[in-house]
DNA sequence: AACACTACTGGTAACGTTTTCAGCTGACCA
DNA sequence: TGGTCAGCTGAAAACGTTACCAGTAGTGTT
């Protein structure tokens, strides 16, 4: 900039003025410095800016794992949102593991980020409440609920209302010895779930089938093991939900090690629509939502809270039941 | 850290050099230093630290789309080994649009990171190479070559050795009618297939199927639409090769639409394994590659080149044919 | 003619670090 | 006693911007 100025025979503060149109620069000086920045072939130096401004246009984004289509669909949308307002998206996993929360955190913190959006590894994890506390920036929260930043914005899906439905639908189609594969508790979309699951059997007085409800985590390991040993009980389930696309993957490898013939012998819903479940044979009912728009939702509230709309929103995205043919009446 | 500085009444440069842990400093400076750290609560500022350092330890990422799992997973792979080495990761999407390659490159040039890892829309597209020309930092490509950096490492894939060895096997097989599903001829991924694919024939002393060979785009509706034409055809193929997942997910959607049978009455064989790949109704055979590895090879090329190594290295990487039930003998 | 006001420009002090340089103290050696 | 040296510390100059303040020239008003 110091050259740029030289070459066009003018002040620092009046190149630095160009470059950021102030509204007090000449035509004459415009022309000036735009001739000397093509000449000598400057480039901005968007860390110096950031320093001096004390932003950084920059927000972090932390999941608990990007290859997960889920994270990876909202990871989309949010950086697409982010950019379109001039903000870069750094990004970080945590590998499901609440202590790379933290890391992540105070790390981006001393980045000087300007805002997070976020998909805590446990919401009960302490360390995560205490490094977000200390982080001025405002928050936006994926589904996730936590105690400690009440400033935080979030976007919820409405996880119960979606699975009341598929389960109302299992229901209405005779099965009764329904499982229940999902997370761990400590995370938002497994309780709503859950609250769902339960008001379905609830609302037709029917009682919740407790002995089939796992909670493992979200992946296909776990759908598999869980599965097998759902099929080997005396009293087997007539029906699974499958809470995820990883526990789904899962969910099919037991049944087919174990020879049973979806929609024939066992009903199958699953969450999130992945290709998987629309061209498998059957194809799967599923409990949608759209990811890409969560990720937009997301961005839109932290671009919000930067702007400077201090009091933190809650969004709610609605999911909806896809019927197919994994579903079908109890024999 | 001038707070800290006065607080244990100490300069400011022996505070940096406590937290750079400089080797001369003496003990008692450590602690006073450290006490008055955790007393004000100071939080190192990177920006200003990348700033004096002219380094960020930040690297960028340039995909097409990080929703598509071949590119979250080599994401996720290259985060996993940049964050062990101290470095973050900045993630953008050019949305498959060469011009937001630019514009990327010129940003993140901007944003002054130390290295770039990034999988160009188009190899041919002229923007791209003159903004990467202007980028000082060691550059890795992931399955392109360009003609500018010839500083660049990459990562490659064996597409050829992969795509060879299908092919061949639908070969004998007895297919001779066999249809190539693909991107632009301006990316290596399609060219190196082409290639295994025309060997494949060669080697036989066989003519290649010209007429059969699509090369519209990676995405599922080009992939549906193409299977549809094909399928119509006077003489139709009597296998497909879908050169990627989403290709997959078109043409599974064409073959149900028009009533095939895979495996029965047509083959098909598919680039990346994915979960729909192995779950499906007869199970997919695919030419797989590991692309968590590709992100992690990628990642270990740039902070080799971060470290001083000024040689460029390739990393060539396997495919390897896993066959399943997709592909049957010709009748 | 004096004044206020607009439109612009230049100088300079920050922003929060790191790094170089000089200086100071005490130890060791001749 | 004087000199060299190691071990440590402080002062200050960068890094590349932005924002404030003061100033100048020209225009219009009284």
């Amino acid at each position: 900039m110091k050259d740029v100025a030289a070459h066009a025979g003018v002040a620092l503060s009046s190149v630095s003025r160009v470059l950021n149109n102030h509204p007090d620069v000449s035509e004459l000086m415009r022309r000036q410095v735009h001739d000397a920045i093509a000449a000598v072939g400057y480039e901005p130096n968007l860390l110096a800016s950031s320093l001096r401004r004390g932003s950084t246009n920059t927000v972090g984004f932390i999941a608990s794992d990007i290859s997960n289509p889920l994270f990876a669909e909202i990871a989309l949308g949010a950086e697409r949102r982010l950019d379109e307002a001039g903000y870069s998206m750094v990004l970080t996993n945590s590998e499901g593991n609440p202590e790379r929360d933290e890391a992540m955190i105070r790390l981006l913190r001393r980045r000087r980020i300007d805002g997070l959006i976020l998909s805590v590894a446990d919401e009960s994890w302490q360390g995560t409440a205490v490094e977000l506390s200390k982080l001025a920036e405002p928050v936006v929260l994926i589904d996730r609920e936590v105690s400690e930043p009440q400033t935080a914005s979030a976007v919820f899906t409405n996880h119960a209302h979606g699975m009341q439905l598929g389960c109302d639908h299992l229901l209405e189609l005779g099965h009764r010895r329904i499982a229940l594969l999902s997370g761990a508790r400590s995370l938002r979309p497994v309780r709503e779930r859950l609250r769902g699951f339960r008001a379905a059997f609830e609302a037709r007085g029917l009682d919740v089938p407790e002995d089939l409800l796992r909670f493992g985590g979200f992946s296909a390991p776990f759908g598999r093991q869980a599965t097998t040993e759902l099929l080997a009980l005396d009293d087997p389930p007539s029906a699974i939900v499958a809470g995820g696309n990883l526990l789904l993957t899962g969910v099919l490898r037991a049944l087919r090690e174990a020879h049973r013939s979806l929609g024939d012998d066992i009903s199958l819903i699953s969450c999130d629509d992945v290709p998987l479940a629309e061209l498998h044979s059957p194809p799967i009912s599923v409990i949608d939502r759209d990811a890409v728009q969560m990720g937009e939702a997301a961005a839109s509230l932290l671009l919000d809270l930067l702007a400077g709309g201090n009091r933190p929103r809650i969004a709610e995205l609605p999911t909806k039941l896809v019927l197919r043919e994994s579903t079908s009446r109890r024999r």
